[in-house]
DNA sequence: CCTGCCCCATA
DNA sequence: GTATGGGGCAGGA
């Protein structure tokens, strides 16, 4: 080993010149990591914990022996392991808080601190540490030092606190991952590069360290703050000009925190050094000194590579005697004191909720009334518990067959499907379970595996009925029409069972007789109803499955576990079901139930099961051409500027816009820096100005990208090569659907490359997509609920709604209305529906308070019966905590009388809109529902594949479009007949097309 | 890893 | 000013 000879004879001190290179190793930190990051080690004669004393030892000798091997590429000429030491530091005076929340450090690894101090000796490698001081600072001051001497510097740490440091010349070094961490990383990391590091952490704090920064502002945050801003000086100077108003607020009101903050952070790089630089220079080894300690650490395989490398004779070294500190711990009298209370609640948890207590027989409730009958039916659920152990598992066909027998002969029976996800369109069926009375209840387990985490893959588990036959003797039963099949969000199971051939009919529906009994006064998960109706909180599903990443499947779910989950789903479902369905004649919402939910339910398991065709072609290239254009704006603007500049800064872009280009119009803020917001922007863009128009395009852009393009993709299913969206019945209180996995009722239309993604929801080959859209309907909704005769008659004469309320409010004339005047009425006609205020109306207009007040007196002044319908809207759900649509749907507001002034206001906006949009949602409820048997009886085929509130889209053959479009049109137009005979007519416009976007 | 917040897409 | 769902982020487990 000839470099051996050749570091025994290095001097000890050395000066640091040119071309050195001088490693410095953060000795706690390695400490820390390896603690963590290694498995726990400890000594085999008298199990003293050595794990990082060991992976410390490894490090540092091949960091010595051959560092050029590793992601370093050099070996040191200068070398020291540097600690912290104890006591506190000048950051404690700063900030008191600073590091002082730290719990100790574990027991098992107090000993190895002195262990480490031993070590470095043995490897005669200088350590240094300083009281009052951090290690991260003498590592910044040797550091320094060495850059101005001319040497390279490597960092043995990966502590993102000392990234700040690394720069030219300086990297860190991460020996655990042997990984070299330079600028690069460094923005990886923090998203900025190493100098702008100090005012990134400044902001984004660190909950380790009690390094307080600004609440609410992250890594990502601080990062993008501090590169449009500069650096944290520069940025609380604007603060004030932060769009986001909780972001503002709290870069201001914790400015003088963020400035403490970068004070902690800050390393000192002119700490007073007791060992000058020169003395760290690489010392060589002592082959038996060494020996010595890493015997009496018992590292045997060390031993042996030191030994060898250094021809030592181990044998003939005497193990080193080692003083350890802080082991055995002692015992720490507080931790006993750690345990947990004892709950007092536990005989709480069984008891009926408040709710169905009072479901007690009332006094004043006549016998043998619908009242009645849900009375005795609540009492009756609190009463009898749930015995979640009386539940049987059917293992053969016969037992199988009894459970359908009994449930033909019941005539009802309450059903549930267990399956592998939660996307319908890809779970596989796992299990049924069914149930024929409370109480009553069976799990049949179908597709179990064996084992869980088996890789060899657990076969299918034994006793189990084989799918096929289970699904060809249920299938009689669940499409008899003699009995009634009962769910709990039946669509997923309808979607399960039509995939397997079954078309369940007739059914009832526990969560959408909630819906229409209760919506607003909560949520219709089976668990919350249980729990409210029946007192009885059902087993969590990741008490069966677990959560998160470990998550089973449920086909990996032993059976007995399974099979009680399951059956009690069924028990709880049959039930609710006794609960709820008496109350829909007692609350009066059997024919919202019986004509606007459950009829809905197939239409909709229909549209979700056809999908619709999304071009993955147009979309990828629509990702890159977003991100091409992005990059082409970004030259553009920087073409118009004259210069390269950050676009994402606003004070590099005022400064462009107002100083260089000198553009009209511009305003400052208050600290006199260039406005340059979205409606600043949009202004210069209006006279012509490009600059402004291009960057308010690639802030769109950057949205469009990551919400839409670079998503929707995922979505296509591998098999139907569609998307298939998955639409919730029940989850507004309006009455409305919303969709998810994806949401495809808010696909960008307001801008033209928003559009694009549009035209990527394509119709198949030979065919057409039809979108028909009702016009203006909730405003024909609010004519007709409000009978305002003006707007009545202006829906009769087919006229602009909106002009016509700017005539009435401001006494123009229609003909050659200022577009500006238009804009007005039309922001009041949306202000009406959405429960209108000054402040928002205000908002919406960029007008003043009191502007915004004065046309909305004018507005009431002309159109008087719409502060009538106001006014009584808002009483009668005062009276009742529920507003109705003019179809019979409730809407509650339990919280209509809060005494929290802005809780109530926003209460009563919303019972004012719910009765509006709840009716048009009603109305394309009633239309799709129709809409297969008109399309039927006209013998059109048209498949209805998505509903966007107030739009229909299908899919048509080419040569049965003309004849679809008024069929489909007709079913919209009078869809709220014969229930209701609406004062206004319902306009639909309908049109076909290649894709959505043509389409619409 | 989960929850809540902000922001933004739609009607 | 109404109604949603989702991406990204922060922050506390």
């Amino acid at each position: 080993m000839s470099d051996q000879a050749a570091s025994d004879t290095a001097p000890h001190h050395r000066p640091v010149r040119s071309g050195d290179h001088v490693f410095l190793v953060d000795g706690s930190g390695y400490i820390f990591r390896a603690y963590h990051a290694l498995p726990p080690l400890t000594r085999k004669s008298d199990g003293l914990p050595i794990g990082a004393v060991a992976g410390f030892c490894n490090m540092l000798w091949k960091l010595l022996r051959e560092a050029d091997d590793t992601a370093a590429g050099v070996k040191p000429t200068h070398l020291a392991v540097i600690l912290d030491a104890s006591g506190e530091t000048f950051r404690s005076e700063i900030f008191p808080a600073y590091k002082a929340q730290r719990p100790p450090p574990p027991a098992d690894l107090v000993p190895q601190f002195g262990l480490i101090r031993e070590a470095v000796r043995a490897f005669n490698v200088a350590c240094v540490e300083k009281t009052g001081f951090e290690a991260d600072d003498l590592i910044a001051t040797y550091a320094r030092q060495a850059r101005e001497a001319g040497a390279d510097v490597t960092i043995v740490s990966s502590d993102k606190d000392l990234m700040q440091l690394v720069g030219p010349g300086v990297i860190l070094l991460d020996t655990m991952k042997d990984r070299r961490l330079g600028p690069d990383e460094v923005v990886e990391k923090f998203g900025v590069p190493p100098e702008k590091v100090v005012d990134v952490q400044s902001l984004a704090g660190d909950s380790v360290d009690n390094v307080p920064g600004v609440p609410g502002i992250g890594i990502k945050t601080a990062a993008q703050l501090i590169l449009e801003y500069g650096d944290l000086e520069g940025l609380l100077a604007q603060a004030d000009g932060i769009k986001q108003k909780k972001r503002r607020e709290n870069l201001i009101e914790f400015a003088e925190q963020a400035r403490i903050s970068r004070k902690l952070v800050e390393l000192d790089q002119n700490t007073p050094l007791d060992e000058p630089i020169d003395a760290l220079a690489v010392r060589g080894l002592k082959g038996e000194q060494l020996i010595a300690f890493l015997k009496a650490m018992e590292f045997n395989s060390l031993t042996r590579r030191v030994s060898e490398a250094t021809s030592t004779d181990v044998a003939g070294v005497e193990p080193a005697s080692v003083p350890i500190k802080g082991w055995p711990p002692e015992a720490d009298p507080s931790a006993e004191a750690e345990k947990p209370a004892e709950s007092t609640e536990k005989a709480g948890d069984s008891a009926p909720k408040a709710d169905a207590v009072s479901a007690r027989l009332p006094a004043d409730v006549e016998p043998n009334t619908p009242a009645a009958v849900v009375a005795e039916r609540q009492a009756a659920a609190v009463a009898a518990p749930v015995d979640t152990s009386a539940y049987e598992t059917v293992r053969s066909l016969d037992r199988l067959d009894a459970w359908i027998a009994a449930a033909f002969d019941l005539g009802y029976v309450a059903v549930d499907t267990e399956t592998t996800s939660l996307d319908a369109m890809q779970a596989e069926l796992v299990g049924v379970s069914l149930s024929t009375g409370p109480g009553k209840a069976c799990y049949i387990p179908l597709l179990h595996q064996t084992g869980t985490n088996d890789l060899l893959g657990g076969g299918l588990a034994p006793d189990q009925i084989s799918q096929a036959e289970a699904i060809k003797r249920l299938k009689p039963l669940l499409e008899a029409p003699t009995v009634l099949k009962i769910a709990h969000n039946l669509k997923y199971d309808y979607l399960i069972l039509a995939r397997h051939g079954i078309h369940v009919a007739p059914f009832d529906d526990t969560m959408l007789l909630s819906y229409a009994l209760d919506a607003g006064k909560g949520g219709q998960g089976m668990d919350e109803l249980s729990e409210r109706w029946l007192g009885h909180k059902p087993i969590p599903f990741k008490e069966v499955a677990g959560s998160g990443k470990s998550m089973l499947t449920f086909d990996q779910v032993p059976i007995d576990k399974a099979s009680v989950y399951a059956a009690e789903d069924a028990d709880v479902t049959f039930r609710l079901w006794r609960v709820l369905k008496p109350r829909l004649p007692a609350d009066r919402v059997t024919t919202v139930y019986e004509t606007l939910e459950r009829p809905l339910l197939p239409v909709l398991a229909r549209m979700e099961m056809r999908g619709i065709s999304v071009d993955r072609q147009i979309l990828s290239r629509l990702s890159g051409d977003f991100a091409q254009t992005m990059a082409a704006l970004e030259a553009e603007i920087h073409e118009l500027a004259g210069e390269k500049f950050n676009v994402g800064s606003p004070k590099q872009l005022g400064d462009i816009l107002f100083g260089q280009m000198g553009l009209p119009g511009g305003k400052k803020t208050k600290t006199g820096a260039w406005a340059t917001g979205a409606d600043v922007l949009e202004d210069l863009a209006a006279q012509g100005h490009e600059l402004p128009r291009r960057l308010l395009d690639w802030r769109q852009l950057s949205k469009l990208k990551s919400t839409y393009t670079d998503a929707l993709p995922g979505f296509i299913h591998p098999e139907t090569k569609r998307v298939h969206t998955s639409y919730s019945l029940a989850a507004t209180t309006t009455g409305r659907l919303s969709s998810s996995d994806p949401n495809l009722q808010n696909i960008p239309v307001r801008t033209e490359e928003g559009r694009k993604i549009r035209t990527a929801f394509v119709a198949a080959p030979g065919h057409k997509l039809i979108s028909a859209d009702y016009s203006q309907i909730e405003l024909r909704i609010l004519a007709h609920v409000a009978e305002i005769p003006q707007l009545v008659q202006a829906f009769e004469d087919g006229i602009d709604i909106h002009a016509m309320t700017a005539s009435e409010m401001f006494g123009v004339p229609v003909e050659g209305m200022d577009p500006m005047v238009r804009r007005r009425a039309k922001a009041i006609n949306f202000g009406i529906i959405y429960g209108i205020s000054a402040f928002g109306l205000s908002n919406q207009l960029s007008i003043s308070r009191s502007e915004a007040s004065d046309y909305i007196k004018r507005y009431f002044e002309r159109f008087p019966g719409i502060r009538d319908y106001m006014e009584a809207t808002k009483a009668y759900c005062r009276e009742h905590g529920y507003v109705v649509t003019i179809f019979g749907r409730k809407a509650h507001y339990p919280e209509i009388g809060s005494s929290n002034p802005s809780m109530r206001a926003f209460m009563e906006r919303a019972a004012i809109n719910a009765p509006i949009q709840g009716s048009a949602a009603d109305v394309i409820r009633r239309a799709m529902v129709r809409m297969e048997a008109a399309l039927d009886a006209a013998n059109v085929r048209a498949d209805m594949l998505l509903q966007v509130h107030d739009e229909l889209i299908f899919e048509v053959a080419d040569d049965a479009v003309e004849a679809a479009l008024p069929v489909i049109s007709k079913v919209m137009e009078e869809a709220a007949e014969p229930a209701v005979r609406l004062r206004v007519p319902l306009k639909v416009d309908a049109r076909a097309a290649q894709n959505w976007d043509e389409a619409h």
